[in-house]
DNA sequence: CGCATAGTTAATCGATTGATAAATTGCGGC
DNA sequence: GCCGCAATTTATCAATCGATTAACTATGCG
């Protein structure tokens, strides 16, 4: 009655964990946090109860999930890349939603964060409230400088600016939820096509924001 | 032994299927379908087995709640409307995603929406498949003529374009995800933000697009 | 009033859930 | 080589899941 023989590997405690936190992760993703320890363990080859001897609970390891996927995606030097007024504003907002697609656009992170959404708690809300600072933003600030109005210092921003920030970003995030969620294909020329939507965006919104305040200034 | 007398409340079958189906709608839309048929039964005021009079199984009745939150949601004037050469596109666009929004920004919608994607099937496939040939073909058709393009009878469509309507459009829902599903709060002028983000749209799309089939062409 | 029909309920079943305790086995140090 | 600790497993519990059965009770018809 004993398991397949030479199947059970003795690992250190932290291949073992690591081992499991990345399976979760996946496993997940895929389910959402309502999948089942047995079915987790099963598929890292592993018995059910040793997830218990490295995890208090499954709470926990959900609690680890959030922190692996969110931690260490975040690129701090988006925010120096956004106000450079060095280079143009669309080449910059190019230069930011390539980078962007690239940490963000993957499997486990867009799942997670949906099952995390659905779910409740708040990690979803802290997490678009710093994309909002620190990206959307300082985007609108140098939108006023393109659009030769008047900058921030001057007249606050305004929340229908932000909005098409919120724009622009979740045109481009759809992508991910069309792929990821939808099960849908996407562009195989991502690059290709954050150059028209951002070029579009410049285009477009500066010529919008003057339209707006000249509305609103009446 | 008996139920709190009084309580026993005595429907016709119709309107006790409605009340169950309604409140399905709303439960599974709040939880996810995993949540459990005790938890719907105490929240209609009914026991448990009932909700087996009515449904043979929690699939059928997740089965009906499909079928009750996507059909009928669909105007088929929004076809025509698009086409309608007589007003401006941007007028257009607006009066859509005016009444888009009005018609699928909703709780209920847009949650069962994200859980029937996440849970995998093929129900949000086919629905966006609708939307793209119904909406997102005859709006690119419609931006060839702004830009002052062949027409697709000449030129075919190509992805590239279809993209951008794509985009136009995943800016908008984003906000009722951002509603729904991220809690987060979405400006209360609505119909204001749909034609600043139409006007950019307009005002961006068509120079993009000659942009773009200029780069191609070469 | 009495009886049949049907809406409603309590009680329960077998399977599955997260979690625990105790037995087993692999591996490093002597 | 073997000894001991810790990694891993087997076996199991209490709670909960979807689903079933049979009994209870409200309503309409004569």
């Amino acid at each position: 009655m004993k398991a397949e023989t030479g199947k059970r590997r003795r690992l250190t405690p932290e291949q073992r964990e690591r081992q499991i936190v990345d399976g979760a992760i996946r496993f997940f993703a895929e389910v959402g946090f309502e999948g089942q320890t047995r079915e987790l363990a099963k598929r890292l080859g592993i018995t059910q109860p040793l997830l218990y001897r490295y995890f208090p609970s499954k709470e926990c390891l959900i609690e680890r999930v959030y922190n692996e996927v969110y931690i260490k995606r975040w690129q701090p030097h988006w925010e120096a890349l956004i106000i450079d007024r060095s280079r143009p504003l669309e080449e910059r907002l190019v230069t930011l939603y390539r980078e962007y697609t690239r940490a963000i656009f993957n499997y486990e992170w867009v799942r997670i964060f949906m099952f995390s959404g659905l779910k409740g708690g708040n990690i979803t809300e802290r997490y678009l409230s710093i994309v909002q600072d620190k990206l959307f933003v300082p985007v609108c600030t140098e939108l006023r400088e393109v659009a030769g109005l008047p900058s921030t210092d001057e007249v606050p921003l305004e929340p229908e600016e932000l909005e098409l920030a919120w724009n622009l970003h979740g045109g481009i995030y759809y992508l991910a939820i069309r792929k990821w969620i939808y099960n849908l294909p996407i562009p195989e020329d991502l690059d290709g096509h954050i150059e028209r939507v951002v070029h579009s965006f410049i285009e477009g919104t500066p010529v919008t924001l003057r339209w707006h305040f000249a509305r609103h200034d009446v």
